[in-house]
DNA sequence: TGTACATCAGTGAACGCGCGTTCACTGATGTAC
DNA sequence: TGTACATCAGTGAACGCGCGTTCACTGATGTAC
């Protein structure tokens, strides 16, 4: 039946988190989308009156997933000025890599984004500029722009790949999960130091 | 009906390499066993004689495609003495990137492997610390092991997620795509001319 | 070496199952008078 | 403000389809005599 406009605007905000957290989860292709709606609270059907199809579910809610998980970091950034080597600290820590279904969704998705649409890769990439912009604003006092952007450009591909690389071995080497993340984390701060 | 050995041998490589090359391009999930049969000349049914289900076949087709891709690698290797910056120059190239199906596998699954099961994640381990390996004999100039150790390490993690965001972004924007592969090259590089 | 037979890689129909999507229907919401 | 009615978010059965897996069967291979 019918639902309020204030009501149904709530059940899209629910299955979107519900995607967004399932996809990061268990993959886009381990999730079906009776799941996602039955963990939003309503049925499959319902569904398609938010989103015309499975993929167009996916881009947005990738989109969603990541506005959610920038919030959080600004929120944690607005409460006191972070340097560059906190924000590493924060994006290369355990908890960032076992926390699946809050984490940054590039990091869950990342070799699952490119068998996607180009609306998907379009958001990806807003994602991916969004996350350099923070970190360059962590670099301001060094000077060549170029410089700066290559730095937090790598920065963020680093991180990226230490996150599903450290998640990959985690079941199988816990010791080199941690290594991975410890050696990216003081390679890329050393990189940062070299500059200026 | 029944085949020589010889032949039964031939098969099984026949469907380690279809899966392997099917499963980079379009993901686990993506392709069915019948089509990983068809791929090698096949029958579903004839698969089932040589792997007892689908996450046995994952896990070996998996560990074949990194054997073949390093097969690869020492040959190009041999041919003349490799420096750290050649391997880079190798492993980030467009090439490296467009070449999905017989690019390396740790690379076109990242994120996919931490949704298997242990043994496939004790193949990734294996896998990776060979190229770990592999990058540390051309640092040995380097003499605290630790820090070799550490830099071969951050290469390869960088390198993952390099070529995994490369190709997320490569249909959305070019261009980015390339700068990915080109900041994350030279931040490597320049981490490693900082060593002694 | 020749023959009889057990072996088993490969075939293809069939299985139950869950997938994404559609649709006739329901009934509370929102609107026009 | 009260009434009549159009709207449409949500339901749940049904759709065709492809999935992973099983199995009775086939017939060339490999072996024992």
């Amino acid at each position: 039946m019918r639902v309020s406009k204030e009501k149904a605007a709530e059940n899209r905000i629910a299955l979107l988190r519900a995607a967004s957290q399932l996809f990061r989860q268990r993959g886009i292709d381990g999730v079906g989308v009776a799941e996602v709606a039955k963990a939003a609270g309503l049925t499959h059907g319902a569904l398609y009156a938010h989103f015309p199809s499975k993929e167009a579910l996916v881009a947005e809610a990738f989109a969603f997933g990541f506005d959610s998980n920038m919030v959080g970091v600004r929120e944690w950034a607005e409460a006191s000025h972070r340097s560059f080597d906190e924000y590493l600290d924060v994006l290369l820590s355990t908890e960032a890599r076992d926390n699946l279904e809050t984490g940054c969704p590039m990091t869950a998705s990342a070799s699952e984004i490119a068998r996607q649409g180009d609306d998907v890769s379009t958001r990806f990439v807003n994602a991916f500029e969004e996350l350099v912009s923070t970190l360059e604003a962590t670099l301001m006092e060094i000077k060549p722009r170029a410089k700066r952007r290559r730095l937090a450009v790598a920065a963020v591909t680093a991180e990226i790949g230490a996150i599903a690389v450290s998640r990959a071995v985690a079941k199988a080497n816990p010791t080199l999960a941690e290594e991975v993340l410890e050696s990216t984390r003081k390679t890329v701060a050393k990189s940062r130091a070299a500059l200026p």
